[in-house]
DNA sequence: GCACGCATACTCGGATATCCGGTGTCCGAGTGCGTTGGG
DNA sequence: CCCAACGCACTCGGACACCGGATATCCGAGTATGCGTGC
């Protein structure tokens, strides 16, 4: 089980992104050059972003991608399933169904108790990715690297 | 993200051990029979737990699996990971160190803000997980149906 | 009758193929901008 | 000088290869059993 990496990108765009001077699109090639990714790959990941409503993109030149609401409104978890999609990790194949007892009109995605606990598990972890929003992390990072913005923007004016 | 579907076998191979008589081995052949699942990618799984500490394993003729210790004291994070492997689903690659400012002598993955939101949410995760046992899972199952037990052991007498 | 040794069948264990989703790349559709020509 | 129309360069968007890990399988190593034989 292992995450997609695009997350990781996904998340640290987002980021630099709510530091551009406002209403600025930004090209998906100059958020590859930033940590040095591959455009085209990063480019897809941003597109999921832009069909989960994250963020707005514009084409043709001056476009690029810009978020789509305030940052205070969009959810570390937000970002994660918009990449790697909102179905559960663990996916309950039912196969209590094969078992002894097993009736086929039963729903044991719900009923199973190992499904039960697998389930408990991501839901607390969707909970603790839901309570950190953006600005959150953008306000982390400001009060430990207070240059931080005006570095990102410097960098963006560079590539 | 997606986990592997040997999790939720091992668990109900697991739970389904805790109801045969005291002592016996159960060949991996019979506990792919139960759900009836492909025996030698089952055998795999329970390799794993082997491996674990989860369970014993026992050769030649009247062998296979037992559990190794009081189902008390097996959480269900203890046979995920068993399956799933210790690391973190969400690996830090540490892109932050191509930015601005980026040091080759800092552990990003201790420093950086994202890192830390996915961490936290992990670890929530985590900790959901090892909350439960498989006696607790076996507790529920009985409390709301009482006949497995018997059922279990019918069924393996019978395969 | 009993004990020992051996052959045997049985089970796990790891090495070996196959398949699918993530990774990476490319070219086409659509659009805003700059230019240029006319009024 | 101002405006409009055209061409163009630019960017996103989705379609197309490639690769690593999960899935699935098989055969060999090791062992407890059961039998046979000798005492």
């Amino acid at each position: 089980m292992q995450m997609s990496e695009g997350v990781e990108w996904a998340l640290h765009s987002c980021l630099n992104l709510t530091w551009v001077e406002d209403g600025a699109a930004v090209k998906a090639n100059r958020l590859a050059a930033f940590y040095d990714l591959p455009a085209a790959y990063l480019n897809k990941q941003l597109q999921a972003l832009v069909r989960a409503g994250i963020l707005t993109s514009t084409t043709g030149p001056r476009g690029g991608f810009r978020l789509a609401r305030d940052p205070g409104d969009i959810t570390v978890l937000d970002v994660v399933t918009a990449i790697e999609g909102t179905e559960d990790a663990f996916r309950c194949q039912e196969i209590l169904r094969q078992g002894p007892g097993g009736r086929a009109d039963v729903d044991y995605r719900r009923t199973c108790a190992v499904s039960g606990a697998m389930r408990r598990g991501e839901l607390a972890w969707r909970r603790e990715l839901a309570a950190q929003t953006l600005a959150d992390l953008k306000a982390e990072v400001e009060g430990r690297r207070p240059r931080t913005p005006e570095l990102t923007r410097r960098r963006f004016a560079s590539l």
